[in-house]
DNA sequence: TGTACATCAGTGAACGCGCGTTCACTGATGTAC
DNA sequence: TGTACATCAGTGAACGCGCGTTCACTGATGTAC
């Protein structure tokens, strides 16, 4: 996830380094790398327009070009955070293969693996209180990557009986909350989080496994 | 939770308004107070001693002599958080009275209530980024709280027969980790956060009953 | 192919602001005698 | 009971700093003709 700003004339791959001249070439997802980095040391809160501005050497009336303000360029890195996570968790989940069990423990593998090593990310979709009202795009991406877990949810439920089958949005939302809280109180990137005798992955893959078979669906015999 | 300086002098009870004169009698808690309020209407990040100082209505050196800087308060606000909240969940858990089941269920309900009325000891307790290693006295707060939760579990896990009992401590963890997402994801008294088609806390109790009942706990009829 | 021009994406200087922090100070409190 | 004094908890003025934001500006790009 490194990134350069784009050279221009020659230096087509950008590769390298330093600017070019005037023009920047790509100075939107420059700030937004910048306001990762920041984010990712110094946590949501420590994040100021001027110092992205800096570090993505430009002066600090650039950005004005690209965001309304410091508020749209975090809630543009949550948007972007979303899209990546979905895209994550999609391939992660592989439309239920080989079985619609073993990935859903592939899923929350993928989700507290985000978690870890995207923190500033993670804390720009969840932690950085963009209010969701004021960014449209930004619920948009958030409800298309809870989508996916309602969809993998669903499969799994469709493995039991009619009459016993429980609402995939109910168990969707659990195994979100469930992800999310292991993520948030001991699979965070950051420092200073708790510390815990056993995986984070392990530990969300048996909760989900219980929780499974308090539902009645069959997990292949890991239980027990 | 509305708070008053003290007045010296007559006004023992502190009852009334408005300071008195030199000293303030008790401006360590005022400025909790005052925390409080500005990290509930603006977030852990917008909270500034500065501010703090000025709506305890004293100078903003005055702070100083109570707490070394922001981070110090922060922390304060943060144990004294996790104090309340393991003195609230315990009234709730009641020694696992009437049965531990109820009781457990009741815990949810308690742990979801304090995220959504005290919003801001719940966003310095999880969200504010304080350093555990260098607050000895929030760790150890937090893992009083968490102990409770453990205790909780452990009367549970005791209605099984020894060789069908899991492990207390990772019951606590799934318990506390699902409930604390459903928390920051749902019920947080902050503004902004996602709706949901139902209650967070029947979520929560509904998630708890599932996965009780995959362990094979019995849970009084309220499944199936 | 060359030129004029509109547009775009930057500059850099300047501003007002609030914050964190320090300093010498002083009013209030409590205690020794 | 009174007085001197140490200590404590505040004042208020001052500072340097970095941020957000604005402004007129200018270099680079691309396009009509």
């Amino acid at each position: 996830m490194s990134w350069s700003r784009k050279r221009r004339g020659g230096a087509e791959s950008e590769g390298g380094g330093e600017r070019r001249g005037y023009h920047h070439g790509n100075l939107r997802e420059a700030l937004i790398q910048a306001a990762l980095e920041l984010i990712a040391s110094k946590g949501p809160a420590g994040f100021t327009f001027a110092e992205a501005a800096r570090s993505a050497g430009v002066s600090p009336a650039a950005p004005y070009r690209h965001f309304r303000d410091r508020d749209a360029l975090m809630a543009d890195v949550a948007t972007q955070g979303f899209e990546r996570f979905e895209s994550f968790l999609r391939h992660a989940w592989a439309d239920g293969r080989p079985d619609s069990f073993t990935a859903l423990c592939n899923l929350g593998r993928a989700y507290l693996a985000f978690a870890r090593t995207e923190p500033a990310y993670y804390a720009a979709m969840f932690e950085a209180g963009v209010p969701l009202d004021d960014h449209p795009a930004l619920r948009e991406a958030g409800d298309r990557a809870f989508a996916l877990v309602r969809d993998a949810s669903a499969a799994l439920c469709e493995t039991l009986p009619k009459d016993r089958r429980p609402p995939a949005l109910m168990m969707a939302l659990h195994v979100w909350a469930l992800a999310h809280g292991i993520a948030s109180l001991f699979a965070r990137g950051d420092a200073g989080r708790r510390r815990l005798p056993m995986d984070p992955e392990d530990l969300l893959e048996a909760g989900v496994l219980i929780y499974l078979q308090g539902l009645g669906i069959d997990t292949g015999g890991k239980g027990s």
